[in-house]
DNA sequence: ATTATGTATACTGTATCCAGAAGTCTCTTA
DNA sequence: TAAGAGACTTCTGGATACAGTATACATAAT
């Protein structure tokens, strides 16, 4: 992050924990670090030719995030689901995304309800363009946009740090079939409940809507698609 | 924590940086550190005699879990709330711990429906005899119980961080008027639908219960009474 | 009196080092 | 051959030192 006024240079520049935990994080999410593989501080700190301490304040970070397990020799490794751990964190998913959607229905301005209509309409056109990329995008973006509404700072990083355990399955849960399709169904729904007001019937759909997730994730896992 | 096997120590000791977070914790819970109370390394580390390392990696955990905030002058600060962060945790807490209530009625055994009991039963008799010191413990209690039940670490985990909260507000919560008897009442009510297998009912029990507290809370903070 | 500059202090972030623990491998002895 | 001891390797946890940054205070200049 720097930032320059004229010929001046203002630097300020991220701590290297948060550099390395942020690029580990990353790594995690987007599958280049697989679950299981391992991470063992001195390694990591040649590769990227810095210190150890930055490196074990990242793990010690990545650990509390539950996105890293330590291991009895020593090192940390890339966490691994169970299918109990998918139900477990789908079902935590499901109270605190539904009430945040429950607080989101209270508290949005009609601006928001046409951006989040905005992002349906998106999806719809995307979809007829077979533009799947953007559809994943727009997804999530939707959501981002639904919970950022129930103006609860607490609750969106919570749902944030148990949505990420399962960012890099987002594909496959959309690319399973009709999961394109029946996503922006209950977007639609979701958003109309919204616009009647109506928070118990948005919370009921995002819950449906979770369930369906987990459902599917849990039959990729089962066919050896995706791995734990 | 030291075990001994006749002659033989073995010894496991914690390491430093856990001691240093449990006590320092502890020191919060217990309002021996008050809120605003600031927290430098440097004199944590002289206090105690042990270097910086283990202070900041303790502190950075502390942190995590939102129990102190860094302070933009350097140093941490033990966490303040205002009314509007109580509402904020309440209602997570309510959608958390009603759904671990919810789970927890689908899978109670009945051994542990009867340690349930035998806790409403004693708080009961300690009600009777005026022993304040032993309805406080037992309300924790039926609640650790309560939510161990729901067999999802994950889960009691995150209600446990968000109980620590308001941890030093448990006695006044109780000693504000007609608190015992309500609290007792709310365990009963909570027991008898969950002999029932009626987890919806719990449920909302649990829920009612929560905003009960809350509103004591806010009172007592309004009045003063308790400093947030 | 006000503003600018220099210095001291208080703190953080990082690098380096040391000691200890645990596991593995090799060699020796019974 | 099997068991035990010692050496080696791999890793962690903690201590220490150094450099950088931000703030407060004192002094000099206008």
């Amino acid at each position: 992050m720097e930032k320059t006024f004229g010929m001046v240079r203002v630097s300020k520049r991220k701590p290297l924990r948060e550099e390395v935990y942020e690029s580990l994080k990353k790594s995690i999410l987007y599958g280049k670090l697989k679950a299981g593989q391992r991470l063992v501080e001195e390694q990591i700190a040649n590769q990227v030719g810095i210190s150890r301490t930055p490196v074990r304040e990242a793990f010690y970070k990545l650990e509390r995030d539950d996105l890293v397990r330590r291991l009895p020799k020593g090192g940390f490794a890339v966490r691994e689901f169970t299918r109990e751990d998918v139900e477990e964190i789908f079902g935590i998913r499901s109270a605190l995304e539904s009430y945040a959607a429950y607080l989101a229905t209270l508290h949005i301005t009609p601006d928001k309800l046409s951006t989040l209509e905005k992002k349906v309409d998106e999806s719809e056109s995307a979809l007829k363009k077979g533009d799947h990329e953007k559809l994943i995008q727009l997804h999530t973006e939707f959501h981002d946009l639904l919970y950022k509404a129930c103006k609860s700072k607490k609750l969106i990083e919570l749902i944030n740090n148990f949505r990420d355990y399962f960012f890099r399955y987002r594909s496959a849960l959309l690319h399973a079939p009709g999961g394109f399709q029946t996503s922006i169904t209950d977007h639609r729904q979701m958003l109309k409940a919204m616009k009647e007001k109506k928070p118990r019937v948005v919370e009921k759909l995002v819950r449906d809507h979770l369930e369906r997730g987990k459902e599917i994730i849990l039959r990729e896992i089962s066919k050896g698609r995706v791995t734990p």
